[in-house]
DNA sequence: GCTTGACTTGACTGACCGGTCAATTATTAT
DNA sequence: ATAATAATTGACCGGTCAGTCAAGTCAAGC
């Protein structure tokens, strides 16, 4: 295992999991190197600027989360509100996993991002918000069969499936806050009562 | 109006200022003395450090904020559940008014710092923390009270309390990414939906 | 008038920041 | 074999970072 990871794809990992435990800012791009054991000019020739790595790293990271617990908790098989309890489910075990290994609950390295560089760096932002958008997305197709199947009374799946990506944000903010994981198990199911009603 | 402020309380309110617009580690200490109109050697009489600075700054906010719009916001008088509206509004105009003045959303400063400092400093994370508490504590005593009342059905007021925080700093990160302090207006009633049950 | 202590000044430190670059070595295509 | 290109090296750049410090200013208390 571990196969040997190319010089990008080092850097790359590497990048991802300081920036995602500490933050952007607080992360130098000689730390990432040393690291990495990639030299600094090595790095530049990969990538233009710390910024570009950063978006480099919510690619490679959105990407992985895609195809990861997000594709396994928005199985289509799953019964519509099991996937929400799914995605609380996989947001705990995660954050807890990460906290016995190192102390610190990281939290969300997308909202992390969002909120440390978005009022500086509009490209970025806006990278981070189409994230957010994907995301809200496959709560969106879940509410809408949730409601097809007549699991829940219809309510405005739009702005519905929005409050609860909110919601799981702030949960996650506030859970890292104490850097405790288990507020992520004892608030999140709450997602599910969400509900924002149609204008008629 | 505006009466001359003492060197301390001036470093503060810029302090605050930028922390608030940009990020913690985003702001040095030169340009808050530059706009403040202080000398380095001034500033360092004042504040031990950085950090220090951040702390004061903390207390600051945490001060006018619950002197401010949540006083106003928790106000006794009000029925429980319309001080919850009067929350979500308060925090929409709030951002709606930094938005038209400075062309970005700040979001929550708490938020904001939360994310951004409490992986790396634990001082910094547990004075945030109390914040926090400090705020689920407003919406605690407003859910027992709409029990009392009979506005609403019993619920674990203690956990619906932490998610209702978590939800609107969750929608405040939203509207934050999204650049669009609409956001707020438009996800923040349903925290009202928001029930954990109590355990039978 | 003298002392004390809070406050201010601004030059300075050493470390670190993101980023550059010319030179060198591997790899690949022809 | 050779030419072209991709990848790597490590020294180097100007600027900024948080923080220090010695030298003063100034007002209050005695």
């Amino acid at each position: 295992m571990n196969a040997p990871l190319d010089t990008r794809d080092r850097i790359l990992a590497t990048a991802r999991e300081l920036f995602h435990g500490r933050s952007y800012s607080d992360v130098g791009i000689k730390e990432i190197c040393d690291i990495a054991k990639v030299q600094k000019g090595s790095f530049y020739h990969f990538f233009p600027s710390k910024r570009d790595l950063a978006m480099a790293v919510i690619d490679d990271m959105a990407d992985d989360w895609a195809h990861g617990f997000v594709a396994e908790a928005f199985d289509q098989n799953l019964p519509p509100l099991e996937r929400l309890d799914y995605m609380v489910d996989a947001a705990y075990y995660w954050q807890k996993a990460a906290k016995d290994l190192e102390g610190r609950m990281p939290g969300c390295l997308f909202g992390n991002l969002a909120l440390e560089v978005s009022t500086r760096d509009e490209v970025l932002r806006a990278k981070l918000n189409a994230v957010f958008d994907k995301a809200a997305e496959r709560f969106h197709e879940t509410l809408e069969q949730a409601i097809e199947s007549g699991a829940i009374a219809p309510l405005d799946t739009g702005a519905t499936a929005s409050a609860m990506l909110a919601f799981l944000e702030g949960v996650i903010l506030l859970a890292k806050t104490r850097n405790d994981p288990d507020v992520v198990q004892r608030l999140g199911p709450a997602i599910k009562t969400l509900r924002i009603e149609l204008q008629h």
